[in-house]
DNA sequence: TATCAATACCGTATGAATACGGCATGGATA
DNA sequence: TATCCATGCCGTATTCATACGGTATTGATA
């Protein structure tokens, strides 16, 4: 082709699948089309606002003792769950990380992302379940795996089966193509 | 000040606290700064590379009868959690997230985003106490909040004497201080 | 063929989360 | 003062995930 190449950086950004918010000391520098809809916003309502406009209403906003700015502080990030306020009144639960470009004074530029719990994820996964689903992505056997993680060889065939039956495949080898495989 | 404004867009895009993907045709055609550091590469060596590289060695990367390639075409967008697997040779368990710019051809142009799956996460709450949150913020009474759920008032004092132990607060509208409003 | 791994199906025991009850206290407010 | 709400502490019952045991079947492979 010949027509100019678009800025695919700048379409990632925007279409990314979790909202994307820059502020600086509190305020909204830029943020992605995914963030701006996810809140009922077009993107330039949002650029220039307080972050406030987020939140409930007359929270003290000013107040900074706060784990996440210690957090912020100590380890550069900070990631929790917390309720965002949309434009038309509800809140909306999302999992949310913040990353701070000045430890030194950790809200002087934070690049946040906001990602919409969905209570119904048709794929979840329990710590025990990831632990033996990546053993078995190294070819691991049972015993392997059990001796590995310190339990009966038994209940690494119990996990397997309950990842079989909630994920409806024949063999639990499947979801190592469905999870760590093909697609996308 | 006088120095032109950096572009504050890209430096949200690359510092993004979540890794982000834009491939088409499994073709790596742009990644944030987050993602290649996310799996020990430099951007530039993701870049052109096709995605197969990211996952497990001699899986049939070509073969499409997927759940998350069905659900992309018919919802625009997929969700699981997966492994993924770092240049060092180990595999990281990432909360993953896909949207297809072209639903009639999901693979056209998809844009991913990666989040590493913390299973020590401070915070996290069950659905139940995302209910109850909910409703607090807006001021419900226990009362309220019980015939809204249609369960025992007993019940939602419960829900908030946990929260108050596990987060360690006096009073569960402070949680509400620390989830939804201050800081970022 | 003999062996081993994965799977299926039969159990049981434990612990955690959830839901509920009673009751006592302290603080705000009508 | 009387009432309401949030909180704390004492219980109990149910459900589910986890961990484990035995045993039988199938399929690959040494």
């Amino acid at each position: 082709m010949d027509t100019p190449p678009p800025d695919l950086a700048r379409l990632a950004y925007d279409s990314a699948p979790t909202g994307i918010v820059l502020t600086e000391q509190r305020v909204i520098r830029t943020c992605n089309a995914t963030f701006a809809q996810l809140l009922g916003y077009q993107v330039d309502e949002l650029v220039g606002q307080s972050f406030r406009v987020l939140y409930g209403s007359d929270e003290e906003f000013e107040d900074i003792r706060d784990i996440g700015l210690i957090l912020l502080q100590q380890t550069g990030q900070y990631i929790d769950e917390r309720l965002v306020r949309h434009r038309a009144g509800h809140g909306i639960w999302c999992r949310f990380r913040a990353r701070t470009l000045v430890p030194q004074a950790p809200l002087e530029r934070v690049v946040m992302s906001f990602a919409p719990i969905n209570d119904a994820e048709p794929i979840t996964l329990s710590k025990r379940e990831r632990q033996v689903l990546e053993l078995m992505n190294r070819r691991l056997t049972s015993k392997e795996i059990a001796k590995q993680l310190g339990l009966s060889p038994r209940t690494i065939d119990d996990v397997r089966s309950r990842l079989i039956k909630r994920f409806g495949v024949r063999r639990a080898q499947d979801l190592l193509g469905r999870l760590s495989g093909r697609q996308g």
